[in-house]
RNA sequence: GACCCCAUCGUCUAGCGGUUAGGACACUGGCCUUUCACGCCGGCAACACGGGUUCGAUCCCCGUUGGGGUCGCCA
């Protein structure tokens, strides 16, 4: 490697289902470095060891194979600057831990969290933007020692100057400044010795030699942060370069309750990924001309980061449509697009699942259209009166299928088994039987009161799609009142114990 | 609430001191067509507001407003 290589990366946390966001900045990372024949690095960032998981590293993994953007290290393939995933990595984090704090750039911290709530709600009241007391940053380091050594539950605090200013640089948007004075001495390790984002994040970008940070615009405010920590090391930080952020219709951070944002969901609705590729490309940046169609290839060619335009841009999945359209039409021949559809649903594996579920229901093979019609629509035709639950009104069903969905969004696992159980904890705590809640959902899901099981169906359309379906039956029953919303969450949280 | 970021049609955007403010999606009128879709031609529609700077501001500066983000032992 060059000194001056432009080396980029993408740094996803594994905590869920791929995310579209981790799309568009895994492109714009990824054809920044080809334009400049750099390295583009995959990292896993799994410091937070109750969220992270295995698969959905994998999905991740797999989404980001199915764009068609290949990195030149990370996980599984290695490079010179591995491991590649932070739990890997635990010793190099403790030596930097170690380091700061033996510098008296950083101190251990013993403060309960209940205590730590407590303050935080306090300043957070009193107008502060810091919600850390800084209790414990005045112990003298050989009682903090002792106490360690004793095997007090302690984490480990970044020294925040107490006073002055922060000046950096953001590549798009030039200086910016902050006052230390609203700044917490961040915890860096956690209690059970895992490093926190900003002290993993710094360590890793300058040992894996990265030369751009390109990561959403919600990072801004954690960048003194991160230059006080390149400036304890003595090391030089890399350019930032923070990209606006994807919004909902409503200019909200892009968010699973209001938009489809995992990439398994475009996936499974049949984008291309060459469609969503550039669609995504187009958030922010253009080609010189008008041309709105372009190649992974041609983007990386014309690419220049400073062209990226700030306003958040709305994620507007009718264009997206649109432009998929123009993909099917002008870039495939009938056969090769036959085989993206064998590849996208009319596969062995697809078919037998369903299959598996649909062949008591079958009196002669053709059967199969109208009996499994729900598994390759988007959109799917109901009415009003079919959705309708026993007893009740749309307002009253609409509140239902609302519960259902916020139960879904928490479910970790789209099992079969998963959903039964999630469906009987609802039975029992809605006291309605279990048939009266599954009714409307047949309808939601598959547009039929006869049809192939809810819950097999459920896990085979998977998270997004059921989600989709559920939501537009809602819509359909006429959206609950914002009012009526609100107090329905409050009877949810109280409900539900939701946090 | 405090701090940070942002601001051109409903949406994605072009514009980088002088333009009838351009394109695309959506919507809409028409043409093409056995229907629909595609395609083609047309229409609707924007510089948030107020001060400066300037001969001249969408563009530069300041303020206001609006939107967003952050304030976790989550990333």
């Amino acid at each position: 490697m060059k000194d001056n290589e432009i080396r980029t990366r993408l740094a996803p946390s594994p905590t869920g289902d791929p995310h579209v966001g981790t799309a568009y900045q895994a492109l714009f990372g990824y054809v920044w470095a080809k334009k400049n024949n750099g390295s583009f690095i995959l990292r896993i960032e799994d410091t937070d060891r109750e969220r992270s998981s295995r698969e959905s590293e994998k999905a991740i993994i797999d989404s980001l194979k199915w764009l068609g953007l290949e990195w030149d290290e990370g996980p599984e393939i290695g490079g010179p600057y591995g491991p590649y995933r932070q739990s890997e990595r635990l010793e190099i984090y403790h030596e930097y831990i170690n380091r700061l704090v033996d510098e008296g750039n950083a101190y251990p911290c013993f403060c309960s969290r209940e205590h730590l709530a407590d303050v935080r709600k306090e300043r957070q009241k009193a107008g502060s933007s810091s919600g850390y007391d800084r209790k414990c940053r005045d112990i003298p380091p050989k009682e903090a020692a002792k106490r360690v050594e004793a095997g007090e539950e302690f984490t480990v605090r970044m020294k925040i100057p107490l006073e002055g200013t922060c000046v950096f640089e953001d590549l798009l948007r030039g200086k910016i400044e902050k006052d230390w004075a609203s700044i917490d001495d961040q915890v860096i390790m956690k209690a059970d010795g895992f490093p926190t984002y900003h002290l993993a994040v710094v360590v890793d970008d300058h040992l894996m030699k990265i030369s751009h940070i390109i990561r959403g615009e919600e990072w801004i405010n954690s960048v003194p942060k991160h230059v006080l920590l390149y400036e304890f090391f003595g090391w030089e930080p890399p350019v930032f370069c923070h990209l606006p952020l994807l919004r909902n219709t409503d200019k909200s951070k892009l968010s699973k309750r209001k938009n489809p944002v995992s990439i398994n969901w475009y996936r499974k609705t049949g984008i291309l990924p060459e469609a969503l590729l550039n669609f995504v490309g187009m958030m922010g940046w253009h080609l010189s001309d008008d041309r709105e169609k372009f190649s992974l290839q041609e983007m990386v060619d014309n690419f220049m980061l400073e062209d990226i335009s700030l306003g958040g841009p709305v994620f507007n999945v009718d264009k997206l449509l649109w432009l998929n359209g123009r993909y099917i039409r002008e870039d495939f021949s009938t056969d090769e697009l036959l085989d993206r559809f064998v590849e996208w649903g009319l596969n062995r594996e697809h078919f037998r699942k369903i299959l598996e579920i649909c062949k008591g229901r079958m009196s002669c093979l053709s059967d199969w259209g109208e009996l499994t019609g729900h598994f390759f629509s988007g959109r799917i035709s109901l009415t009003r009166d079919e959705l309708l639950m026993k007893d009740m009104d749309d307002t009253e069903t609409s509140e239902i299928l609302q519960i259902i969905l916020w139960e879904l969004e928490k479910l970790d696992s789209f099992s079969k088994e998963n959903i039964y159980s999630l469906f009987k904890g609802l039975s029992e705590k809605l006291d309605i039987k279990l048939k009266y809640l599954t009714q409307p959902l047949y309808i939601a899901i598959s547009g039929s009161a006869v049809s192939t099981p809810l819950f097999d169906t459920m896990e085979i359309l998977g998270s997004d799609i059921s989600r989709t379906r559920i939501k537009c039956a809602i819509e359909e029953l006429g959206d609950l009142s914002k009012k009526r919303l609100k107090l329905l969450e409050k009877k949810y949280d109280s409900l539900f114990g939701d946090s």
